[in-house]
RNA sequence: GCCGAUGUAGCUUAAUGGUAAAGCAAUGGUUUCGUAAACCAUCGAUGGCAGUUCGAUUCUGCCCAUCGGCUCCA
């Protein structure tokens, strides 16, 4: 039997143990979803807004009925009955009454499974016989909108897990807590990267020395491949008046999600302009283009730079690193002629690609999204750009999945959701053509004829938002960064007393093979009074990549022993070939 | 924003309508140590504002923040 089936009747068996449990609860709707399944209920009961509240507590007194429904060998029988039948059968339940009402036809077909019948299309198992009782798990209980619809009643949604082999079940709670040892925002903490400071504001990020570190590293990586490749670095302010948020229609579309305004007034009479915090870089990099006036000869021209940007984004919305307020964009914006698009999109694509390789993901989920119904630009245009898009697409021999009517609406775009080492999706990279904001700053080029033509412009951030990024970059290696990237590379680690000396003169030869800043950033002398042990547990918790034990063996020898992240003591070594192979290593 | 849960020291956790307990960390001292936690001492806390009470960290309300979801992510 398909899992799915059966997820599907775990369902209805949750239903029909919520309705012995509590009678008068009105039934929402329950699929089965990845790894399980959920219903969502409205709980009436007895409390101020005439609801039963169910929290957590009530999950294994919900699994037991189910456990005890499964074990009745209860069959699922499927009849299609009229919609009038429907009404008069679900009478008093007006979640369901309101489906019937949609649903298209005359006739709709029900389930029936011991006493509980459910409006449903199916298929389901033919027995409860099927469902293995030890392969499923109610897992948690969350509020959720009738039809996902914020205007709409928040229902009651219990989650469940379910497989067809108790060992799966098993492997799946498994990685649920390998998901947790890996949470950013733990690890962020104990690395000492991060955190969040409720006197700052929800959603706004404190870097500490080595996160900030980390997150030079991976700026600086990200813009050294943009200068390389043909971009030109720009810098702008993160106010600007309103009035230019109101040319780019920022204003109009997008309200809710910018911090309100400054009144300037407010400190001086003579100011009769409010500004704005910049929730998006794009408008100032159009207002540096139109500074001058450009040839087509001019262009491709791709302005960067590594935007600082905040959006009011909803309090219920934020975590850790991944969803804030405030975020850093590898930004950048291109103008191009028609016939330089293709190309441009190519290019882009293959960038992005190489870096986000580089940093260590090699699988992505890759999605062209295409014309929404409400869009701006002519239809031609539309076609024109989605097809150079597939045109990057295809160069590069990407299978990508289409987001149909899922662009923006100034145009199609391209996005990458990166695979982290455990499987899971994250969206970083997008790569956006752009009709609207060309026509609201009347963006020109002077083409090889002398007349003025609109250039065509592409938004792209290959990282995202870096802090997301590094958010994800956490998870990905669990803390344990490629030697690269770490922000804390070596730590020596002398026996006793006698031997802080010859620490010293170890760092120096780093100094001299390396150079003084490596060693201030990235190298550190533990000379506390502390045992071996003790400063080895450390560096192991810290996720040091090289902890170097120098003794008096080792000063006899001149070498160091090295113990390596991941592998443990790896033997002696000169410290000359440490430096070749750490000078190898620090390549990204 | 909505539904639900949570909030005790820098961190992890304990307890209580009547003196808030511990481990790690920090600080000071002893130990100078060969690959994942030496020893002793010291410092240090009930998210905020109201209310109930003789007395609130505990009960109630509001606020703030966090967590799990929903919705949202131009």
């Amino acid at each position: 039997m398909q899992i799915n089936t059966i997820r599907h009747s775990l369902a209805h068996i949750l239903a029909a143990a919520v309705q012995e449990l509590y009678p008068q609860t009105k039934f929402g709707i329950g699929p089965a979803i990845e790894n399980g399944f959920y219903y969502d209920f409205e709980f009436v009961g007895a409390d101020k807004r005439g609801l039963t509240r169910i929290t957590p507590g009530d999950l294994p007194k919900i699994e037991e009925k189910m456990k005890e429904l499964i074990k009745k060998d209860i069959k699922f029988r499927k009849k299609i009955i009229t919609k009038q039948e429907a009404k008069k059968l679900f009478k008093g339940q007006p979640y369901k009454l309101e489906l019937i009402k949609e649903l298209p036809g005359k006739t709709v077909s029900i389930y029936k499974s011991g006493d509980f019948t459910d409006l449903c299309k199916g298929p389901h198992i033919k027995s409860t016989k099927e469902i293995n009782p030890k392969a499923f798990k109610l897992t948690k209980i969350a509020g959720a909108y009738w039809k996902g619809d914020e205007k709409n009643p928040m229902l009651t949604r219990i989650y469940g897990v379910a497989f067809s082999k108790e060992k799966e079940l098993k492997d799946y709670l498994e990685l649920q807590k390998e998901v947790q040892k890996r949470d950013h925002r733990i690890l962020g903490e104990k690395l000492n990267l991060f955190s969040i400071n409720e006197n700052i504001g929800p959603g706004l990020i404190l870097w500490h020395p080595k996160g900030a570190v980390l997150k030079r590293t991976v700026e600086n990586y990200a813009l050294e491949q943009y200068l390389k490749n043909g971009y030109q670095l720009v810098a702008t302010p993160h106010i600007a008046k309103i009035h230019l948020w109101e040319i780019s229609g920022h204003t109009g579309f997008y309200k809710e999600n910018m911090f309100p305004p400054m009144h300037l007034k407010e400190i001086s009479r003579e100011e009769k302009d409010n500004y704005q915090l910049k929730p998006m870089n794009c408008p100032f990099h159009i207002l540096i283009y139109k500074s001058k006036i450009h040839s087509y000869r001019d262009l491709p021209l791709r302005y960067t730079e590594l935007g600082t940007v905040y959006r009011y984004e909803r309090s219920g919305t934020l975590h850790g690193l991944t969803r804030v307020r405030g975020f850093t964009q590898d930004d950048a914006h291109i103008w191009c002629t028609p016939e330089q698009l293709s190309e441009e999109l190519d290019s882009t694509l293959k960038l992005a690609l190489k870096i986000l390789k580089t940093f260590g993901f090699k699988k992505y989920d890759i999605y062209l999204s295409t014309q929404p119904e409400k869009f701006v630009g002519s239809p031609k245009n539309w076609r024109k750009a989605t097809n150079a898009l597939i045109y990057a697409l295809k160069q590069n021999k990407i299978d990508y999945k289409i987001d149909k009517g899922g662009g923006v609406f100034y145009g199609p775009k391209i996005d990458i959701k990166i695979k982290d080492s455990i499987g899971r999706s994250w969206q970083c990279t997008t790569l956006q053509v752009d009709f609207n904001l060309p026509e609201r700053f009347k963006m020109t080029y002077v083409d090889k004829n002398g007349k003025k033509q609109q250039p065509i412009m592409i938004h792209r951030a290959l990282l995202g938002s870096i802090e997301r990024f590094i958010g994800v970059l956490i998870e990905h290696y669990a803390g344990a960064f490629p030697f690269w990237l770490a922000p804390d590379k070596i730590w020596i680690i002398p026996i006793g007393k006698n031997h802080i000396k010859y620490a010293k003169e170890v760092a120096k030869t780093l100094e001299k093979n390396l150079s003084p800043e490596f060693v201030k950033q990235f190298v550190r002398i533990l000379d506390e009074k502390e045992t071996v042990s003790k400063k080895i547990r450390e560096g192991e918790t810290q996720k040091i990549p090289y902890l170097l034990v120098v003794g008096s063996e080792e000063i006899k020898k001149k070498t160091i022993r090295i113990r390596k992240r991941g592998k443990g003591d790896i033997g002696q070594e000169k410290i000359e070939a440490f430096v070749k192979r750490i000078k190898r290593e620090l390549v990204p």
